[in-house]
DNA sequence: AAGTGGTCTAGACCACAAC
DNA sequence: TTGTGGTCTAGACCACTTG
């Protein structure tokens, strides 16, 4: 099937942008992945079903099965979907995934993460506010409107390392309660998977090095001296929409956040 | 040409794993991409330089362009090699690359990184010293061996914001200068490919907030109590080899430390 | 016009999992 | 045995760069 000759009632394929300057050419198996995006967005198939195999999808699309394996590709590169040999290819979730914490970079500075286990939470609060401007701002929100904040802690081994401030659109998670932060088991990130739907597919960071205030001190164990790690991360779901600001404070003398660089 | 039917005198295909236990089945593209990663290795092309075409290698290696292909592609994602549309395959480089520091995730908080332009370097010391123990483990050397020790300070617009000490093995880097640390115009791991043939493909961090020390303290023109970011970095060549340790401190009052996470 | 990487196809066969 | 993803091939054509 050529660029130039599309067709098909479940393909608009081809068909380069209609915008002046570059006729923006874009590969058919872009196309293909654009389709897919798509139907996981409008959760046509759930988190950690399957999607339909590649043979039905090139059917469905009218394209070869090759076209349709490179999109399928690049979805696994982004983590969004996850290929598994004579099985199928799944909805990637944050449920049911071997790394416990995907987001999570903070690693104990002896051993290895499996050796301390789950972290312990302990909810402090979980209230709704009105969005301050930068915590609107990070979200795509207006000054005032409706979002849920909580804060925790999270222990390793009993010790207090981690101390997170959390802000959600109040629209998409409305009914969350501080019984569900505290009760769900397994990462928070499932838990928003499935009672409310939304399903986190990247963050961005910004670090810094900071001293805590006395109550920050004081949830943490540690006084005001204590330098500590602060981790800005805002969590987006599909099409680049921002769902979670998240401001967390790392203990590390115990711990260190952990980076690859490539 | 099947998996079972190697031969070709450039290309030892096929032949799985000798040991003992899972077959250990290699897909014939990964030993492609072994083999060209092998020339990489003993610089038959070196950084910048075109490798040959994938009709070429293909020919090279009795395999398909397709199979070569997907070789190129994952060496393509690992960085190792830069694809451009109709010229041809390169050799990745430190120089010529349009990120000025590739390893470097700290950014103004304001603005982007190309407004503050270069950073200017002053090379506070460099000398030759016998590895510590800790500085041996990270370079895989042993307690006592000859290291190149330097120590220098980043400044941006004026701000000194970035203290680095730098360790390299000493048998690589022989000869290297406070002069010629101080004087090479562009990426540092530049003038390590150049003048030392030392090419660095990927590094891994450990982060964690600090206080500084006085004498740290005097050169980045903080006090002691100013929590600064402490960021250890090991760079390694081809085959993981260390080549490089590192620990700055990063002032993160006007800058932060960026991280995607996918 | 020639050469390079990029896309798309169709078909064969292999490895793995489940029935 | 069947169906899934994974590999490999051969060939056609497209897009980009250079002479």
């Amino acid at each position: 099937m050529s660029n130039t000759t599309p067709a098909a009632p479940e393909a608009p394929a081809a068909i380069s942008g209609s915008g002046q300057g570059t006729p923006a050419f874009s590969p058919l198996y872009q196309q293909i992945k654009g389709l897919i995006l798509q139907s996981l967005q409008a959760g046509e198939w759930k988190p950690g079903e399957a999607i339909p195999s590649e043979m039905e999808l090139a059917a469905r699309f009218r394209v070869s099965q090759g076209t349709v394996r490179k999109a399928i590709d690049e979805l696994a590169a982004d983590n969004l979907v996850v290929r598994r040999q004579g099985k199928g290819t799944f909805v990637a979730t944050h449920a049911e995934q071997h790394v416990q914490y995907r987001f999570l970079r903070l690693l104990p500075d002896t051993g290895d993460a499996s050796e301390e286990g789950p972290a312990q939470r302990s909810i402090i609060d979980c209230k709704r506010v009105r969005a301050s401007a930068d915590v609107a701002r990070a979200l795509q929100l207006r000054t005032g409107d409706a979002v849920l904040q909580a804060r925790r802690v999270l222990a390793f081994a009993g010790t207090p390392t981690i101390l997170e401030d959390i802000w959600l659109p109040g629209q998409a998670f409305k009914g969350l309660t501080a019984q569900q932060m505290a009760s769900y088991p397994g990462p928070t990130y499932a838990m928003f998977e499935i009672d409310f739907g939304v399903r986190m597919v990247r963050a961005e960071e910004k670090l810094r090095a900071v001293l805590p205030d006395t109550a920050q001190a004081r949830l943490l164990g540690v006084d005001c001296a204590t330098p500590l790690l602060s981790v800005e991360r805002i969590a987006y779901t599909y099409n680049d929409v921002p769902m979670e600001l998240r401001r967390g404070l790392y203990r590390t003398d115990t711990h260190h956040y952990r980076n690859a660089l490539n």
